[in-house]
DNA sequence: TTAAACAAAAGTGTATACAATTTTTGGACA
DNA sequence: TGTCCAAAAATTGTATACACTTTTGTTTAA
């Protein structure tokens, strides 16, 4: 939510969302000086702002050989959504320690944006929000890191939602947020933390592992099936 | 332990553990032009690695004043400290799912090599393999982001340890650590985790959160109590 | 004597230049 | 026709140069 900017972070943003919108495939060869053109900036910037997203798992950096948008293997999506299983099954406790009615509003008012956004067909707008929801209640708990740490692990779920979502997955995002809203303020701990994993486990279950992905490897794209 | 070797990822890691170790205290200027002749490297490099260590926490960069060594608040450090309860308590349960013979070796290895480090009286490589424990615990469950996040854990929780850590305490978490690995030899879950929770809660309350800091804030130096 | 103002020095932020490596291209030859 | 090799082009890795900001030190005026 900090509004950073400087001309670094500005474009780690604009490549973050461009590669969490899909609109760089993954695989897709990221050449500093067309980016830097584009930006009308250096090289020197651009590397900067490549290093960031690296680290970020949103890209992989080869030696000598450029930077390619990152294209997480089943194996990863599988582990990143293990991790957080763990850390929001934990995340979910510690907010029902401290939950306030103003916390819980604030929630409903972002479940409430969320509502306009399915609406819209705006597929890369409503997966941005349905992540921001868990960074929310993480914020919400104030603690910091805890935010930090789900951020990053949100950012790459970003993309492996978008690589691997079937078309018609993740409708169900939605209620089942405010599912989790009114078992918080219930105050009933057991049924928002069994509905927030079972929320992680339908949206991984949405995810279509076994499809075959769109690749740049050119011989596996060219040979039938 | 992957061994990364390009010229920034070695100045990183010679801070790191120059950090790590203390020899560089917390709110120490680290000058781009003098870490560039001490590797005899140029700037470009120095700034790369700046960059990387700010987002492991481990530095601060103010713009256009330069880079200092964190010095986490302690509100910071308790936060890392519930996130590590969060992940570390799932983690031990994760663990046990899938837990054998070698990996338990693997982990009596490990302490017998901390027995080593904590007969003699290097503080600073004692705090490294005392965290190592846990990352290496990690590693062994197999979930590669697990061990990514915990590992950044694990470095800001060095800093944070090295800088609040009493004289003699943390000098029991080694034996904790092999209550840990005989409870999880046992599978005896729920023992396991208690025995995981109660040391990180041993180790943070080992910190003298109350104690005054060596500041390089002036005005709060030289305030007499 | 103090404080404000200005000048010099040091340091960071960005761009450009050059070196080293990889990729591409265009033949030469089997 | 297809493979191999070499030269050219493109791209990355690193160093240097320059602009701009912050800090420091000195002078000047109240």
């Amino acid at each position: 939510m900090a509004t950073e900017s400087s001309s670094t972070d500005l474009i780690v943003q604009a490549l973050t969302k461009a590669i969490v919108e899909h609109r760089l495939q993954p695989g897709a060869k990221l050449a500093e000086q067309k980016l830097a053109d584009h930006f009308g900036v250096s090289r020197t910037l651009v590397r900067q702002a490549l290093l960031q997203l690296s680290q970020h798992q949103l890209i992989r950096l080869e030696p000598a050989r450029g930077a390619f948008v990152a294209a997480p293997s089943v194996t990863e999506a599988k582990q990143v959504f293990a991790v957080r299983r763990m850390v929001e099954a934990e995340m979910t406790r510690l907010f029902l320690l401290q939950v306030t009615p103003a916390k819980i509003k604030a929630l409903r008012d972002h479940v409430a944006r969320e509502k306009k956004a399915v609406a819209l067909t705006d597929v890369a707008g409503r997966t941005e929000l349905l992540g921001d929801f868990h960074v929310r209640m993480a914020e919400l708990t104030g603690n910091d890191v805890l935010a930090q740490v789900l951020g990053q692990l949100i950012s790459r779920c970003s993309l492996i939602t978008l690589m691997y979502q079937s078309a018609h997955a993740a409708q169900h995002s939605h209620e089942e947020h405010e599912g989790i809203i009114e078992a918080l303020a219930a105050k009933d701990e057991a049924r928002a933390v069994a509905l927030m994993l079972s929320h992680l486990e339908n949206v991984e279950a949405g995810l279509l592992f076994d499809r075959s992905l769109p690749s740049n490897d050119i011989a596996s794209a060219l040979t039938p099936a």
